[in-house]
DNA sequence: GAGTGGTCTAGACCACGTA
DNA sequence: ACGTGGTCTAGACCACTCG
């Protein structure tokens, strides 16, 4: 039934182990159409279920999707390109638009948002980077990125709201002076940033709101800005989707004399 | 049977959401435990493998795990850190010791770490990226690091055959003068490198050598090395679990007068 | 209407760790 | 020995999309 590779473990296993090797060879190739429930059942000589649970591994993995009733698909990831900012050198300011949107659409693509501002009781991790009181409320931008109409990210940065308060940072648009300059104008220009990057499966809520399947893991890159006074201004959390993004940068100064690895 | 909140969708969802509910509010705590599939069966009223479904929700989610024969539990995350090295100021040379060891023993922390060098057929993303020829074989230094005895992440290094024959590289221990001075030595000095980072779900294999379970996704970084001639000498590739790491850097510099997000 | 995957029930046996 | 989750079969009905 299931070839000699493998042979141990759960019959649905071995049902997912020899799929995977027929997907990684390209027997299935990328995008394509593997056989239906109702054909592996009788391949495999398996109840229905058995074989669900071989594919349902095979999705969590992301290695696959199902499209009713069209059958189950090869997923091909074509991953977009991350760029995160990791130096301060100066930009060329664009008002109506941040840099998500000139990069993009430079390169030919139709990038979008939809901005969002309220006034929230924020959440624990926000608060702590903040460090705000306890009841202490937050205006949060939240946005949703897409590229031609794909959803790309969601970035939703933080403000106390004692800072900003009666600000251009409240308006849900973008901000022409951009939000930096604006904290700037008021006396909190940021001069640190620390950043967290995170990897983890998304919440529903996050899975609905960028359009993930199962198997999709997210980045979550949590930026916190501050001023000289080491108080903290912002938080930006950027939840980016595992299956649209590489995260690339190029290093150009010859290596230290170090020892044996130097990426550990 | 489920309250008010998120009546829509399947049975199975509903307890999911439910169960999710309960667990971030803290009704189940962190590294506490879940009511037995029994007891769920009959506070929910359905049959045991709606119950399973729901439950297998969460644990792709990488919110729970299973242990059996002792029930469901919360995960608890307490990540540890992962400092890439992002800047190429010199570091201690440490003889036998690499920067992962001596970072860690530092933290009173019980590094070790197995290596394993064989020649092997590279795989199609480690060729592209040393540009092998087909049949080109090249050495593989492969390492899992362990803090404490827990899989930590994986370090596989690849060097062309061609140019490290018979150097040390191909001993299988620690490089006393570190492979990237062997490498200067032979005439293969690096002076660029780039950098990827993919986030996915793991392998099967990779699973078993991290000893990950299910919901637990990787980041992956490839950190390609060349000489000043663009002449690519080495490809080390990272495999970080998400539930153990956090990339963390910070920025001094004062920013940029940028637009609306410096992150995006 | 036909065929796909999605959901649900019913009931059975097994493997494993703890007591 | 017991209770836990893990696996598997059997069979049913549904929702959706396509031709």
């Amino acid at each position: 039934m299931v070839p000699s590779t493998a042979r141990r473990g759960p019959i649905y296993q071995q049902i997912a182990d020899d799929l995977r090797a027929r997907i990684i060879d390209g027997r299935i190739p990328r995008g394509g159409k593997l056989p239906t429930e109702a054909e592996l059942t009788t391949e495999y000589e398996v109840h229905r279920q058995t074989v669900r649970s071989a594919l349902s591994l095979l999705v969590n993995e992301g290695l696959i999707y199902s499209s009713r009733p069209q059958g189950y698909f090869v997923r091909e990831g074509e991953p977009m390109y991350y760029r995160p900012q990791r130096e301060f050198r100066p930009q060329p300011a664009s008002p109506e638009m941040d840099r998500f949107m000139t990069e993009h659409s430079d390169l030919g693509r139709h990038p979008t948002q939809t901005i969002e501002v309220s006034v929230v009781e924020p959440p624990p991790e926000v608060a702590e980077r903040l460090q705000l009181k306890p009841d202490e409320l937050a205006v949060a931008r939240r946005r949703v990125r897409y590229l031609d109409g794909e959803p790309y990210n969601t970035n939703d940065s933080y403000y106390p709201i004692a800072l900003v308060q009666g600000s251009e940072i409240m308006n849900p648009a973008d901000v022409a002076r951009g939000t930096n300059q604006v904290l700037t104008d008021l006396g909190y220009e940021q001069v640190r940033a620390f950043d967290e990057f995170y990897v983890r499966m998304p919440t529903p809520e996050e899975a609905d709101r960028l359009g993930l399947g199962p198997g999709t893991p997210v980045t979550c890159h949590v930026c916190t800005g501050t001023t000289a006074d080491d108080l903290p201004v912002r938080v930006a959390i950027n939840v980016l989707p595992g299956d649209r993004h590489v995260v690339v940068y190029e290093r150009a100064k010859p290596y230290a004399n170090d020892p044996d690895d130097p990426e550990g």
